[in-house]
DNA sequence: TAGATTGTTAATCGATTAACAATC
DNA sequence: TAGATTGTTAATCGATTAACAATC
């Protein structure tokens, strides 16, 4: 593993090769090339093989990249075999729906225990995730060493909650808020899913600009 | 409006841009020099002057930009105002906490609709929007002119899902299934939110190598 | 071995940053 | 007018693409 920066364009192309190899592997694929993913995935040969080139040499010259190998060594970049936990704080209807739904699992997570104020929600378990009150929140992720909290509270509370869990200091934020989050002074990794900022792009594409999205 | 390409990287910054500006006329901020937008959002006075010209002159030499014209300038850019229809495919939690929760309107979409197999849905209203079954999806966006279609269907049924939407051709897709979507040989423009790419990407951070994200 | 394909260096392209003349 | 800040051109930086020697 080099030390120099790995920029983030390359980073963020890594869930996507792991995607394209998870599909391959359970097709019985054993075996690609740098030029058949390229096809596939609608990037350049070129392109793939400096990312992996970034992390060290996961091919073999004549004959490609073994996909199970390569599948095993983006997982472990990823840290998909870190047993990284989380919690959910809010349990509105898209805290309710990824609790639910979301496979933290497979990106590495564990889900531990959801956090809510309502009174009616407090206390109750939810597809084997206990709902506990956001009092004991802070206490709860200093005593169980929680990486990572993915915050769907509502817009106005967003930001004081944000900067009480970035002073206990938690490791991660996944924000869904769609409030402009920022983490000073504090060494928590915030990473937001903005569905508007999302929606508006294909609006502006949608606007008659259309030439060259995807 | 120029003609020559803009880079994605721009249309990607615009919704940040008008988060900001909505901030801030919130606050009563009648202008603003593009160093005090830097400094608030972490970019550079440069990249902030060149992002607008790429779409016309929207400032003043000596003064800045006037935050109100500058926010109609950017909405108008990303098409707020063009009344576009949206159609949401599939409503379990995610489906249904989108319905509920996300605020449309602010993107510049009405929500229409809701399409679902599932029997007990059908004919119900939610949040003051219909259910209709699945089978009169293809129809209804044809007669209705519909522009985009929320994909939030099961992993199984997403691929022909998004098949039948370009073969109609719908113009848009805004897809939600975590699978990977193209559409070959048809305009409909698609864009995806893969919670699982964000959460990776995170892991990644996590994993020893959190020097420089945000 | 010959053919194929990687790993890696060099060339190109595009995006960001810096500089400054124009001008409010 | 003088000061401030844009719009825009030029310089820099980084990311992508091309090329090819190494090697399986």
């Amino acid at each position: 593993m080099k030390n120099y920066k790995i920029s983030d364009n390359v980073i963020r192309r890594l869930p996507r090769y792991l995607r394209l190899l998870d599909e391959i592997i359970a097709d019985g694929t054993k075996r690609i090339s740098s030029g058949e993913m390229a096809s596939l995935m609608g990037l350049t040969a070129s392109q793939i093989r400096q990312d992996f080139n970034c992390f060290g040499g996961f091919g073999q010259q004549g004959y490609g990249y073994n996909t199970e190998m390569l599948r095993e060594a983006v997982a472990s970049i990823m840290g998909l075999n870190n047993g990284y936990t989380a919690v959910i704080v809010g349990v509105g209807n898209l805290g309710h729906a990824l609790l639910r739904n979301f496979d933290f699992g497979s990106c590495g997570f564990e889900l531990k225990a959801a956090f809510d104020v309502n009174a009616n929600l407090v206390g109750d378990t939810m597809a084997g995730i206990p709902i506990y009150d956001s009092n004991g929140l802070v206490d709860y992720i200093k005593e169980n060493d929680i990486d990572l909290a993915l915050l769907s509270v509502p817009k106005t509370t967003a930001k004081p909650m944000a900067e009480k869990l970035c002073s206990i200091p938690i490791k991660a934020i996944w924000n869904f808020t769609n409030v402009e989050l920022t983490a000073p002074g504090s060494d928590t990794l915030i990473e937001s899913i903005h569905f508007s900022d999302s929606l508006m792009t294909l609006g502006y594409y949608l606007n008659g600009h259309r030439e060259d999205h995807n």
